[in-house]
DNA sequence: TCGATTTGTCTAATAGACTAGACAATTAAT
DNA sequence: ATTAATTGTCTAGTCTATTAGACAAATCGA
């Protein structure tokens, strides 16, 4: 819960004190419940005026992380970040199971087209071939925890897309083309802002920080299947390894 | 490279642009030595004006990624961003070998001291337990790609500070104990925006984003020998698991 | 050499970020 | 009922971010 003034590098001063302060909530140092220290009390620790605070303050109640009270203080509403577990064996709907009551994802559009470059090398194919391109979003709880690209063989999955759109989870539609075993090749993580689009969908401030990740699966012969590039908000999800 | 104007988010114009480029540069979309697009175009682009333009490409200039040429244009300097190999047997010497021609590991400082809830946890002892703490800094050709905290039990590695000062490397320092082999227990991974002492150690411009790792390594028989938490500059480096 | 293209520099105006201070409204304890 | 502590609202001033326009300086090809 430490921030700094002087040079800013382009991040305002009450942004970075409201991701200081969603920090210490999402990361365990505040409880559900807890009252966090008064305004007069954060504009010291932070070195910043009453009035930035409020408005770091203002933003957090927005996103629902915190509430004020006149007259009482301002409390911690919601806190928890989701753990995605990666491994060799990596399903999302089994790795969140039970750290959410709902998931529900929804396939937003698809499309054939040629594979680029970089597409081409994850699958193993020729560049220009055909593939399957799906867009998705992830919802837990209420809350976007995911915004997906996934990029699969068109040989091999011509309509992948009508199934995944009924079916919901990519392990069933995998299953329903008689592929009853999958396994994660690699998976490369990064981290970046998010920008308009995915700000939109998932329901964050602008600036937010986004959880890259690029996976390709394999079958259980060793051929991809699947090139995933996955978005996760930092602040409502971590990756276990 | 699309940066939308309307609401900031706290996250300045000139800021988003530059993060965008660096990542069409670090992402591999420019090679090095490609020409980037006239200020004018960019301009255009990103909705902005000549100026704001100019001035993330001054910041990219500043961090040797981009240099403009008068009456050339601006080209892209260096480009690649490093990736760490994570998995059972992580090294991260060994990991990053062939990437970098350089990799200094520089021992900030270290104490003996209690260990808290969080620390305890992941090692396994008892709340308040000894344990030496050490803070690091690692360089690849001369730019900072890690600052990181570890803790290990005192009881097994009660010197563990003056060696590592030495070896340099952790794993030698593991061998010098007589721990031939070791293995990664569990990796969280988790981004959030640099803080101020992060900023200064790493040279990044305020507000630049983190890959945030905890680790716990154990030895042959499962006991956990050190919990690491180290913070890599997402523009420089990428993890893969 | 000339003209077009591109980066470099300067001035100026407007909107947002931050600070400063004062006071109202609500709560909880005495 | 009084008082202290805390959040809510208002005004105002300074500094930065962004836009706008104009022109200089360097490069390159015709």
């Amino acid at each position: 819960m430490t921030v700094s003034k002087d040079v800013s590098g382009g991040v305002a001063l009450w942004r970075r004190i409201a991701d200081a302060i969603r920090l210490d909530i999402v990361g365990g140092k505040l409880a559900s419940g807890d009252r966090l220290p008064t305004e007069a009390l954060l504009a010291e620790r932070f070195s910043a005026n009453r009035h930035t605070v409020r408005r770091a303050l203002a933003v957090l109640a927005e996103e629902g992380v915190v509430g004020a009270e006149q007259g009482r203080g301002t409390f911690v509403r919601s806190a928890r970040r989701l753990s995605y577990p990666i491994g060799r064996r990596t399903r999302f709907r089994e790795g969140l199971k039970g750290q959410a009551a709902s998931l529900v994802s929804h396939s937003l559009s698809h499309r054939i087209e040629n594979a680029t470059a970089a597409v081409a090398a994850a699958l193993g194919l020729k560049p220009g071939a055909k593939v399957v391109r799906t867009e998705g979003l992830s919802i837990a709880d209420g809350r976007p925890i995911s915004r997906s690209t996934t990029w699969l063989p068109y040989r091999l999955f011509p309509d992948f897309a009508e199934r995944i759109a009924r079916l919901q989870s990519t392990t069933a539609v995998f299953a329903s083309y008689g592929i009853a075993d999958y396994a994660r090749a690699s998976t490369r993580i990064s981290a970046r802002h998010a920008d308009v689009e995915e700000t939109k969908l998932l329901g964050l401030a602008p600036g937010a920080i986004l959880l890259v990740s690029e996976a390709v699966d394999v079958d259980s012969e060793g051929i991809p299947i699947s090139y995933a590039l996955s978005r996760f908000p930092a602040e409502r999800m971590e990756l276990v390894v």
